[in-house]
DNA sequence: GTAACCCCTGTAGTATACTTTAGGGTCAAG
DNA sequence: CTTGACCCTAAAGTATACTACAGGGGTTAC
């Protein structure tokens, strides 16, 4: 049986971060001691590594839960699991375009940049201070 | 001269917004009238398009403050400008970065979830579980 | 003179995933 | 028997960009 420390250095959070998950319902409520000190089972560090690789594919703690639930519902199935991991894969898909146009117009306005001269005369304030096109007067 | 209203709805901002931009310095403060309601000039509009602008393309109001301290400051150069969109261009390029890989994490996981059968044979819920690997054995 | 609509200030709430703080017990070593 | 490391709870703070709320005054038309 592990202590609140030794999960943490184990699994690679802070004793804050465990408290915390047990809170949000991430991770079972552990017994307790004779002294209050919470003891947790070795497994306790998979089902941490668990929420922080679900994070690292973009899953928040609230996903994380739904897909806790779906572990340990008899009447889910591969497809339910699936759907989620679908629709977090839209949303990120979603936001490398959103990005991949931030990234598309910074680039032609930093190359449309001499870098020499007075900001009075930088192409980017331009396009910033512009109508809508790219190119415009400033009235 | 304008009523705070009338610069909302011209640029596409609620009243709010513009008192907080206010109170972020990023507009100017304006006069008010007798009766204390503050009263813009028309230009004030433009200059909440360039915030508008700047956030599309994913500067953060700190930033916005930045950029427009550049613009006033007499000693700044076309290369600080420059610098602030090419610091903003990696921190995209790397967000997408990010991104992308979640997203062909979650591609190969769902194009290996045969989306029928019990939870406890996905193989995203393995994956999600497992030691480190792409395949191993859950001890 | 009153309804409908505008304006004001200051403070608090929203979402996310923690971290920090305050205040206070527990345990092992020397 | 005290020191240092560890544990406990509950509440507040962090970052971002607003939004909402509470409570109150101004303006315009009928
Ligand atoms: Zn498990
Ligand atoms: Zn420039
Ligand atoms: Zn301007
Ligand atoms: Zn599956």
């Amino acid at each position: 049986m592990l202590n609140i420390g030794d999960v943490a250095r184990q699994g690679g959070v802070s004793v804050e971060t465990l408290r915390y998950y047990e809170q949000q319902g991430l991770i079972e409520t552990p017994d307790r001691d004779a002294n209050g000190y919470r003891k947790y089972a070795p497994e306790v560090v998979r089902h941490i590594q668990f929420i922080k690789r679900a994070q690292d594919v973009g899953f928040t703690l609230r996903d994380i839960g739904d897909l806790l639930s779906l572990k340990t519902d008899p009447g889910a199935s591969c497809s339910d699991v699936r759907d989620r991991a679908l629709g977090k894969l839209s949303e990120i898909e979603e936001k490398i375009d959103v990005l991949s146009r931030m990234r598309d117009v910074l680039s032609t306005w930093t190359n449309a940049c001499p870098s020499t001269g007075p900001v009075s005369a930088c192409p980017i304030l331009d396009a910033l201070e512009a109508r809508k096109g790219p190119a415009n007067a400033d009235r």
